[in-house]
This record gives structure tokens, sequence and C-alpha cells, in this order.
DNA sequence: TATTGTTATACTCTATAACTATA
DNA sequence: TATAGTTATAGAGTATAACAATA
């Protein structure tokens, strides 16, 4: 990441580059979006990445860390904290997959669906606040843009 | 930032969560874009931040790191490597500023100027790479979204 | 020999506080 | 008392390599 920062004071030339630069415009964009997802991910107690485990578990049901690792970018060696933290909280159970015991088998228990549940119902409210600048059309128009540069084949 | 990665697996689920939640699509897409920065930054020597203060400098001639650090955001610790790296390549010199003696005016050379416009002669073809997936078009609906986004009163 | 989960480590960006010299 | 620059430090997020158990 360019080491750059969300400083309090409001320069007139910032703007002026990131209109210009892309990618200057996505890093910052990002860096403050990036903020305001932690915090609220602080507020409801689950981590960003917690909260992509736990919804992509809802969606499968059950897989392995290795899984949640590729499947949602997640390195591996840091997959392994946010499922310990998620089995600390009781959201998550872990038990040696009988078909491949190198591999767990990663579990959402109950509580884990009430947490999740809790969380993506704070997320509209974080969502308007974050992109209240965009109308919901522009939104959806970012989304698609930003989709396209990821995903392109 | 959301402790994720780049990793190499693509994964079949992300595209889905990216489609739904701007935020992350944003900082995914953002991850990409400053590695690709940095990369392009380390080819020609000149760092983002060393990119921005030269590229600043060229439009004011000189100001203090202060204000360097106001209209570009970037932290006023954060700063002190940027100019001692400029300095240290004889692309800035650093003055006290005789009006303030507590400031330095910090000046680009020519030297500065030469290595400004190199970097600047890059930036296109970074650009056509990097959000080569967009067109010209929907670019600047990217760059007018973000900037939107960012500057929002 | 390769893979899953794990640990340790290192590196970068960022944040904060403290210090100096000036104002 | 406040400000400009500096330094040190601590905390994140990320990347890499190595290890044990298993395939």
């Amino acid at each position: 990441m360019p080491p750059r920062t969300d400083a309090r004071a409001q320069g007139a030339y910032l703007p002026r580059l990131a209109a210009e630069r892309p990618d200057i415009a996505l890093c910052r964009a990002s860096a403050a979006v990036a903020r305001a997802a932690d915090a609220a991910a602080a507020e409801n107690g689950l981590g960003v990445g917690q909260h992509l485990v736990l919804k992509m578990l809802a969606a499968v049901g059950s897989c392995s860390q290795q899984v949640l690792s590729a499947e949602l970018r997640i390195d591996r060696s840091v997959m392994v904290g946010i499922a310990d933290d998620l089995e600390r909280s009781g959201f998550v159970r872990r038990e040696r997959d009988p078909a491949d015991r190198r591999a767990y088998a990663v579990t959402i228990t109950p509580a884990g669906r009430r947490a999740l549940a809790k969380a993506e119902k704070a997320i509209p409210e974080f969502l308007a606040t974050t992109f209240g600048a965009l109308t919901a059309a522009e939104r959806a128009q970012l989304t698609g843009l930003l989709g396209k540069l990821l995903f392109a084949e």
C-alpha cells in the first residue's frame, strides 16, 4: 500500500490528483471505506474476516480452511487466526474430516448463524453511511465497474 | 484494512460477495491496484509517495513539509522519510524557511523534475495495464464516482 | 512427493507520543 | 502555549518459510 494517511486536514491538491489518477482515487477511497468497515465490525463484535467466513459457511454449510482460504482469498496462515477466534466465540466447530484427516471440517453453529444474522442486519446502515454520497444507481454502477476490474478474464 | 490476501487461487465465491458488497469490491480492487502501482514505482525508482510529492512540488514550486502533508494527506512522520529519500537522490532541496525557521522550504531540483517527467511518462502504460479491463469511458466513470465518494461535502 | 493446518518471522503502512527548536 | 520537523515505537495486514501429520 502506498504510504498515505487519512490526515485530518483537507487539502485542495488531492482532489485534483484523484481526478486524473483512478489508481490514487481508488486507494484513498478504499482506505476510508476499510476504516469505516473496521469500525462497524468492532461495534457488533465480528471482525470483517470473521464475518466473511461465517457468511460463506452459512452458504456452503461446512468446508475446510483451505477452501475458505482459496474462495475468500485469505491466506491460510491468516485463516488460522480467524478460525481460532470464531471457535473461541462458539460460532464455529472444527472437526477432523474423516475422509482427509489433514483437513478440518469447519462448520457454522446456531450461535454462529445468529451472530451472522445480527452482523448482516447492520450492513445496510453501514453501506448507507459509507456510500451515502452516491445514489443507489451510482453505487450499483461502482460495484459493476469494480467487478469488471477485479474479475476480468 | 481487512485481513485479506491476494492469494493465487481464484475462488468462485468472492465475485458473488463483491457483486453485492461495494465495500468489499472496493478494498479488493484497491489492493490489486496498489500492488501494481508499487511494482510500477519500483521499476522507475520513484516510490509512490515520492512521486506524489515531486508532482505537487512541480506545481507549487516550493513549500513546507507540513503543507505537503496536509495537501497530500500523508502523515508528517511519514513525510520525513519521503523527503529524506528525495533529498538523498538529489531530487529535492531542503532549506530552512527564513520567515519561519521551524519549517523547511522543500524545493524540487532540475534532477527532480527530470525524474518526475520520466515517472509521469510511465503512467499511461501503467493505467492501461492496470485498468485495461475498463474502457476509457468506464475509467472516467469510475474516477468520477470515487471522487464523489471521497470528497463529498 | 504434495497438501492441510500451524507457527514463527519479517516487512510495510499506519498511529501515537515525545522531543527540539522555534514561534 | 502552539507549531514544524524529527524520532521511536507499537499496531495492524500481509508474505514467507518451515514444521508435523497425513495423503
